[in-house]
DNA sequence: TTGCTGCTTTTTGTATGCAAATTCCGACAT
DNA sequence: ATGTCGGAATTTGCATACAAAAAGCAGCAA
């Protein structure tokens, strides 16, 4: 299923539009400050100004870029308070996501152990991008579980900001850390015990946090 | 300050058509699912189709409209689960929000009082509307003194369901109801007490959720 | 050097025109 | 009556053209 969300490959070039500049900003080709000409963007995808000033409003509401009238459009540029305030929410919203989660996965883990241990290989191999995209896959089945449409959509609107954490944070992250947790969080969702998953899930964001800062 | 926030009265014509269509949605004159055509509302604002499409993109972004390819947009329809949903989440932000906002507030509550005063005076007046519009601000000032930027935006996101529930919800609503635990929780916040004042902002949100269903 | 002034260039904002896809609706056959 | 087939009308999607604002720059004066 790798041409779009409606169905037939036929998307509109906004979104063609939206989606590589989605791309260019998350995976730091585009850095914090970086400038967006739209004329540039339209020539580069060969289309004209309009799909790209539809794909930059939409970027806009996403909070990626800022737009200053009739002065252009940057790559948003983020302080290390934000992707802080930005970890408390995520833990906030996962503490919920877990105890939502919990009747899903009561007798009923087998995929998340999968998932976490594709994290815990990951971690052994010392592969850092690779612990990344697991983590988080990790972390979004157990979202997704919550079966919550406004927290799935607030969980990912934090995806910006806990990017450049990562990229930032460099520096030799013990990736073997968190193991311990994403284990006896699966215990307690697999008891159905949603409390104190909550409290584990969101001890692990805390300390994810911590490692990145 | 009526006019903008970029200082200057002057703002582009995609913005004001999506504060007007914006304004529409929330007040109910567009209900959901009403149909949404670009070239009437360009001509009713009297600009072109561009800044329309424009606007309604960014719209698309705040999850207060659906588009479906070449066949049109609408304002999207929103289900009573959706509605529990965005309580649910809701509860949890300001949970966390009540912690974060409680350093702000110690001995430091009058604006919190006066604020509280208000909702009290409508609800003694039994006019559900400034009610609603008092509470709002009452619960938004404590999201703002958490200084989250990520925090007030996922709050902002949920209006939009929040809204609706509020207009389905006519049935005679107990306005007393949560004015307690509105003092008792800016007692709490005055001595710093985040932590008891998280579970009373929660606990309100979930008691005016119950309200409304 | 410093600071102003006016022009040129770049870039954003908007309008118009047209192509592409869908929907509507009536004629016609069964 | 029912269905279905084929244009016409509507509506979305995109490209081009142009207006409006801002930024850069050269030249000149103090």
């Amino acid at each position: 299923m790798a041409v779009s969300k409606n169905g037939i490959g036929r998307q509109s070039m906004a979104d063609r539009v939206k989606h590589e500049l989605l791309g260019r900003i998350m995976d730091g080709r585009m850095a914090p400050g970086a400038r967006i000409v739209e004329l540039q963007i339209a020539e580069e995808m060969q289309t004209s100004q309009g799909p790209v000033r539809e794909a930059l409003r939409e970027l806009e509401a996403m909070d990626l870029i800022v737009t200053e009238p009739y002065k252009g459009t940057r790559v948003r540029e983020v302080t290390p308070k934000e992707i802080e305030d930005a970890y408390d929410v995520r833990a906030a919203l996962e503490l919920l996501a877990a105890q939502l989660a919990a009747k899903h996965f009561k007798g009923n883990v087998e995929d998340l152990r999968k998932a976490a241990h594709a994290v815990l290989t990951a971690a052994k191999r010392k592969d850092a991008r690779a612990y990344g995209t697991y983590d988080v896959r990790f972390h979004r089945m157990i979202v997704e579980a919550a079966n919550n449409r406004a927290l799935l959509r607030s969980w990912e609107a934090l995806a910006y900001e806990l990017r450049i954490a990562t990229r930032l944070g460099k520096g030799h992250v013990d990736l073997m850390a968190a193991q311990d947790v994403h284990w006896h969080l699966i215990d307690e969702l697999e008891k159905g015990n949603g409390k104190a998953a909550g409290r584990m899930l969101a001890e692990n964001v805390v300390t994810a946090f911590h490692q990145h800062s």
